[in-house]
DNA sequence: ACAATATTCCATGGATCTATGGAGGATGCC
DNA sequence: GGCATCCTCCATAGATCCATGGAATATTGT
């Protein structure tokens, strides 16, 4: 084997971790299991795929060295194989967003283009501790035990609009729910306001939330 | 278009980046205009493509908003869209090492198995300061013209069999090239040593050194 | 206007990827 | 052991990607 050879065999192995990373299908995968482990049944329905083709992606991933598995009795549970691999995932939608037209009018046509407040994370966390907001966590139940914001209350957001009376009325209403581009706190502060509510919307979610290594609470396994 | 239909339209439009990611030629595109930017010519040459079939890459890359382009008379100029792509490509290769076990045999292949020792970019900064050591880009001359570390060198590599009498003889060598997977400092200091010349390796090269936001000087355009 | 140079566009065959149904393996329950 | 569940492997048809040669386009110089 020549040198050029050797240097191709080298970026073609980058280039697989590339691979994994080119289908939209296996985006919304790594996004899923960014908010923490879940079983390949539960990833095919969450994403939309059947089940063969939900296992293909996930061995695809899994090849690149992007996801990680543990077998617990019947089932095998996938999940991210390491922070920096969030990260990657968390970098390439920025760069998409930042130097890709077609981004933007794609992301306004999936998350709605009212312009509800937005805070930030830091805004978040000193009116919180200060008491003048209540978090809301609006992702699935699975996903809050797995790990969330300290303190926030967890109601998914199709259970909101028969639970809103749960949330305290006398403070605003901060949602999140998993990341820059997820639906879920779109759609919760747009309920909210419609039942006459003050709401507001983190600006990311918990995929940002654990990059910027602030503090995750979770449940008892 | 259903909300399922808009959110594959986003994600999808993630992938086309990630997708420009996906071929070890491309990466290898990046690579070099990592370096600095260069006509379509030039980068099918230092790449080994085919003319034809590199315009086609850059065409990919640029359609996923990785790379601009600037027209000077009759050629083309291709670089960086941005600092943030740069990041992007190394954090790739970053996860792929440390994730795919791939990798790492595939990069003692390339770059040889010799322990040279190497030092850090602080360590650099500083042992130049101080006079210990002199600094050698080993690059060709228009990527040290488009930028180089502050002090440096410059002696391509392949040039330095028969200029290695310019390097002053009573301080250590420290060779440098591209990044953390470039064969040139390699080959340098194998050549070095060979010579009998006291000669370290920095660790990566000019890619991260430029993404640690050290100084950076160039030639006069 | 014409020729020369640099690059992109187009067409094509071969390889690779995607989605899917069905078979096969592993594990747990009875 | 027998059976159900969960997942992976295999085969396949359709779509997409890759490399390449030749045509088309844009700019410069004469």
């Amino acid at each position: 084997m020549g040198d050029a050879a050797r240097k191709s065999a080298l970026y073609d192995a980058f280039a697989l971790t590339g691979k994994a990373l080119s289908s939209g299908k296996r985006l919304e995968l790594l996004d899923l299991l960014a908010q923490g482990e879940r079983t390949v049944d539960a990833l095919a329905k969450a994403a939309g795929l059947n089940l063969t083709t939900a296992s293909a992606h996930l061995q695809t991933l899994k090849q690149a060295g992007l996801v990680a598995t543990r077998r617990e009795g019947v089932r095998i549970h996938y999940r991210l194989a390491g922070d920096d691999v969030a990260a990657l995932y968390a970098l390439l939608r920025q760069v998409a967003r930042t130097h890709q037209a077609a981004v933007e009018p794609a992301r306004t046509a999936y998350l709605g283009t009212d312009a509800a407040q937005e805070v930030d994370r830091e805004e978040l966390l000193t009116r919180a501790q200060a008491g003048e907001v209540v978090v809301l966590d609006v992702r699935p139940g699975e996903e809050y035990a797995a790990g969330h914001i300290p303190g926030a209350i967890s109601i998914p957001v199709e259970e909101l609009a028969e639970r809103i009376a749960e949330l305290p009325d006398d403070v605003e209403v901060v949602a999140y729910c998993r990341g820059a581009y997820c639906v879920l706190a779109h759609d919760a502060v747009r309920l909210l306001h419609q039942h006459g509510r003050k709401a507001l919307r983190l600006t990311d979610g918990m995929l940002e939330w654990r990059l910027a290594d602030l503090p995750v609470e979770a449940e008892a396994a």
